[in-house]
DNA sequence: ACGCTTGATAAGTCATTACTAATATAAGTA
DNA sequence: TACTTATATTAGTAATGACTTATCAAGCGT
């Protein structure tokens, strides 16, 4: 059920786009903003909602706070989407077999 | 960037029910909007969501249609998902030798 | 202690969207 | 041809959400 929450936090392009300039190496809120175009309150509201997804966790360094991708999450989405991967599979492997009824 | 679409029409919940309901063997329309007790209209318009993000199909078969998983989207999504991990991985293995700069 | 910097939170606004009811299209049936 | 069934489309509405400005809290340097 912890997928949900990350499909809806990668719906958003600018978190997309957030999550993945962290995937390379930790980042700090204002050098996120900065990049982005986006101010420095919007991209703390859009790293909430990351965190709540489980896909970065933070750690406060000093005055700023490194934001980092969150393995838990990232493994539950690839989890959630390779099993739905492998059942289409085996459905298109079992028409052959089994004609869809109704 | 068509997983773009993937995660924006997976981030809503009827949606993904139904998505997940598709995965096994194909359904008609009328049959997934009784099973998710919301109206007709409103699967129809999910359907069209998914359909435009490749992650499904539909063929008309007399007078109804016939909707199923589409590969190709359920591919993409699973390649950046996947790309993703990897290079989580690789960055927290490069953290050992190269020290997080700014 | 004071000021500066960094980030989070609050409140408000505008755009998006998920839904419903109503209507249109199209295929099968009598 | 008329009638029914199955789905798509349109229009309107209520809720959600992404953004801004303003403010607050905390850490560091002088």
């Amino acid at each position: 059920m912890t997928y949900q929450a990350s499909f809806a936090a990668l719906a958003d392009p600018t978190r997309r786009r957030l999550f993945e300039r962290l995937r390379r190496r930790p980042h700090a809120v204002g050098e996120l903003a900065r990049h982005l175009g986006v101010s420095q309150p919007a991209v703390s509201q859009h790293l909430a909602v990351l965190r709540r997804a489980r896909l970065v966790t933070s750690v406060p360094v000093g005055r700023r706070r490194l934001y980092r991708p969150d393995p838990a999450g990232i493994a539950a989405l690839r989890a959630y989407v390779d099993r739905m991967w492998s059942d289409v599979l085996d459905a298109y492997a079992a028409s052959f077999t089994q004609r869809p009824t109704e």
